[in-house]
DNA sequence: AGATATTTGTTCGTATGTATT
DNA sequence: TAATACATACGAACAAATATC
C-alpha cells in the first residue's frame, strides 16, 4: 500500500513568500525522498553527491539537512557508510515540536481539561475488552504509587504526576495514533504549564482517595469489556477533576497576583 | 503575568544522546532567549555576536539558526538593522510540524472522525450565542460555495473542500487554543489524505443537501444561543458524515486493490 | 534616485573527528 | 594498525539584501 498523506510541504504557503537557499534545498530533499517513496532507514545521497545534484556548496547543503534533522525528519551519522537517512519522527519530538506553538498561546487549564472532557472518555470506550491483562497490570502498578497518603508536598507533586502518567499510559494503549497523541499531549501540557505545579503542591482533602476509587472502577470495567460504563466513569471524574482544577487555578491565581501586588 | 509553559525544551531526553556543536548552540540560544522572557519581535544577537559568545565558527552559529527557523521560533532578515527575531509559530506551520509525525502513522478516515465526533460538538456547544452576526455571515459566505449541485467532478471535489473550510472556520472562532487547532488540524488531514480526495470525487447522493440543511440548521442554534441544539445538530451529522465517510473508505480501497491486482 | 553602511547569505579550501574495514 | 569514507568544523572571502542618508 503506498502512502496515506500526501507530501507535507515543507513549503510553507503565507509563512514563507521567499525562501532562502537553504530552505529550497530542505524542501527539494524533503519532495526527493517522498517522491521515492523512502521508508524509515533509507540512506540519502551524501553531502558530495546533494552537493553536485543541487548545485549548492557544501555550507547550503549541510544547513538544508540541519532544517531537516530539526523537524524530526533525518538524523546522520559520521564515520563511513554514515550520512544522512531518513527517520520516523517521535511522539516526544512531535510533542516538543507542537509544544513551541502553545507556548505563545494563552491556555487555561479550562481549556486544557474541555478537550481531556471530550477525548478519554471515547478513549476508555474504545479501550474497554480489547486490553491484555499484562497491560491492565501495568496500570495497577502505576497505581501504586499514590496507595498511600503523600507525607510531604514533593511526595504530593510526584503522586499527582504518577495519576497523569496513569492517564499517559491507558491513552497510549489505543489504536488510534491521532487519539493517542492528543491525549498524551494534553497530559504533557499539564505537567509543564506551571499554574498546574503550584496546584499540584496544593493538598485536597479527598482527592487522592476519590482518584483511586474511580480508577479501580475504570479498571474493573475495562476487564469486564463494558465500554458505556468505562466511559461513564471517565466522563464523571474528568468533570470532577476539572472542577477541582479550576477552582484551585483561581485560588493559585489569586494568591499569586496578592504575592506580586506586595512587591 | 509570567510564562505559562515551562520552557519547551529543544534538548530531547533519549533522543540525542550525544548533541552536534549546532544543536548545543540551538539548545543555547533558546534557553537564552526564555530565560530573558523574550517576546515575538524581539531581536536576538548577530551572528558575529553569537560566534564570540560561543566560541563557534560562522557556519556552526548559521546552521544553530536554521534549527531554531525550522522549528518556526525565529525569522531572519537580511540588511541594516536585520538578524534574527523572535517569532510566534504560526498555526500553519504548528501543523505543518505535526503532519509529519502522522505521515509515518498508519491513520485511517474512522481514526479522523473519531476525534471529530467527541470534538466538534462541544466546539459549536461552547460557541452558541458567542459569535457576533459577522462572523455567522462569513459561515454562510462559505455555504454559497455549495448552493446548487456540483456539475463535474472538479466542482463536486471544490464544494467538499469548501464543506470542510465550513468546520475550519467555525473552529477558528472558537476562544480555546488547543480545541482550535485541533479540530483545524484534523480538517487540515482529511483534505490532504489521498483516500479522502479519492471518496471526495465520488458522487453520494443526497449528500450535499442533507449537508446544506444541517449547516442552516446549526447556525440557527447558534444565533439563538441554543448551545443544547447545536450540539445535537453537530453529533448528528458527524455521526452520518463518519458513516458514510467509512462505507467510502472500504468502496474505494476494494477499487484501489482490484485496480492494482489487475496491472 | 543613488551611494553607502550594515547585516545576513553563500561559497571555497582546509583541517579534524569518527566509525568501518 | 592503517587506510578509507564520511560528516563536522573552521576561517576567509565575496555576494545579496535592505535600511538610511
Amino acid at each position: 500500500m503506498e502512502r496515506d498523506i500526501t507530501p507535507p510541504a515543507t513549503t510553507l504557503p503565507a509563512d514563507a513568500p521567499r525562501m532562502s537557499r537553504p530552505q529550497i534545498a530542505a524542501a527539494a530533499i524533503k519532495d526527493w525522498v517522498v517522491e521515492r517513496g523512502m521508508r524509515p532507514g533509507d540512506r540519502l545521497p551524501g553531502e558530495a553527491e546533494l552537493m553536485a545534484h543541487f548545485g549548492m556548496a557544501k555550507g547550503t547543503i549541510r544547513e538544508a539537512l540541519r532544517v531537516l534533522e530539526a523537524q524530526g525528519l533525518i538524523r546522520t551519522r559520521t564515520g563511513p557508510g554514515g550520512g544522512a537517512f531518513v527517520n520516523e519522527v517521535s511522539e516526544a519530538r512531535a510533542r516538543a515540536l507542537l509544544g513551541n506553538y502553545f507556548y505563545f498561546q494563552e491556555i487555561g487549564v479550562g481549556d486544557i481539561y474541555a478537550l481531556r472532557h471530550a477525548l478519554e472518555p471515547v478513549l476508555v470506550a474504545q479501550l474497554a475488552g480489547t486490553l491484555p491483562e499484562e497491560r491492565i497490570v501495568l496500570l495497577e502498578e502505576v497505581m501504586t504509587a499514590y496507595e498511600t497518603p503523600p507525607e510531604t508536598i514533593e511526595e504530593s507533586e510526584r503522586q499527582r504526576m504518577a495519576e497523569l502518567d496513569f492517564h499517559a499510559l491507558l491513552a497510549s494503549f489505543s489504536p488510534n495514533p491521532l487519539l493517542r497523541f492528543q491525549c498524551r499531549f494534553l497530559i504533557g501540557l499539564l505537567k509543564d504549564i506551571t499554574i498546574c505545579r503550584r496546584i499540584y503542591r496544593r493538598r485536597i482533602p479527598g482527592f487522592r482517595a476519590a482518584g483511586r476509587d474511580y480508577q479501580s472502577r475504570l479498571i474493573q470495567a475495562l476487564r469486564a469489556g463494558d465500554g458505556g460504563a468505562a466511559r461513564a466513569i471517565m466522563r464523571a471524574h474528568m468533570t470532577a477533576a476539572q472542577k477541582i482544577m479550576e477552582e484551585q487555578e483561581s485560588v493559585v491565581l489569586r494568591q499569586f497576583l496578592s504575592e506580586t501586588d506586595a512587591r
